[in-house]
DNA sequence: TAACTTTGCTTGCAAATTGCAAGTGCAAAT
DNA sequence: ATTTGCACTTGCAATTTGCAAGCAAAGTTA
């Protein structure tokens, strides 16, 4: 998702064009659950990303403003990867692949924790996650 | 999409390893559209897939049961793909990364259009097109 | 201060996937 | 009987992926 090919208007194909592939939403999805991570933060995840290829989406999703690239408070050796108000707003879409999924088949307990909370009030959940996520 | 290999139990994980390519939101969002597509159908789109990838996904759609393959009533030679009710239930996932994408990049007036519509009441939107795919 | 480790990448290369163009086989129309 | 339409398949070049190794800058340890 690099390359800033555009296929069609359709608003799904450019969005696609954007995340559209098998590893950028799992990177958006581990700053949603962390609100910031590392390089390696990403690396640690069980899906198992290849460096050069986290690399590569890092860059395209920081290209797309997705993503912001920030100096971590500790180390001038550490980067912080955190979302961008346009990274943040997936959190929608990220809540209803999770529905979907507990809808076919099964998910963790934490997953099923959490959509107990999103069944009781959606639009609340978003909120209050959206809050903590730009704090 | 093809070779069934899960990356993680997470859900977001496991729901890309269904659909978490470039082109089979693309391929669900047609269905969404017309409810009913013909091989030759998913050739015409904009995006211009390629005729072996849409046979492959067509395939993978179909062996994750999002989709069924159907003889088409006015000829042998024409087969009809539609949407399962799994396949159906992706319906929200489009609808967010539509309202996503119309918030963050200029989108078609019959996306506006729609999305008028959605945003005057959302689950009666789901609702009404969940029959009309269904019937 | 020198050696060692950690962090965030980059590079090289083989393997897999994609995309283009050209078939192929069956059905239907002429 | 021949041509056309439809749903794919095949061959092959180009791109992308994934593994392993390397590397510079910063931080830690002795």
């Amino acid at each position: 998702m690099n390359n800033a090919k555009k296929r069609s208007d359709c608003p799904v194909s450019s969005s696609l064009d954007i995340w559209g592939d098998k590893w950028s939403l799992l990177i958006i999805r581990d700053l949603l659950n962390a609100k910031a991570c590392t390089y390696g933060d990403f690396l640690k995840s069980p899906e198992g990303i290849a460096t050069n290829i986290l690399a590569s989406r890092l860059q395209g999703l920081e290209e797309n403003k997705i993503i912001i690239k920030l100096s971590h408070p500790d180390s001038k050796a550490k980067v912080l990867y955190r979302l961008t108000a346009k990274g943040i707003d997936l959190l929608p879409i990220i809540i209803e692949i999770n529905q979907w999924a507990e809808k076919y088949f099964p998910v963790p307990e934490a997953t099923q924790a959490l959509l107990k909370k999103v069944r009781k009030d959606k639009p609340g959940f978003i909120k209050a996650m959206i809050k903590e996520l730009e704090s």
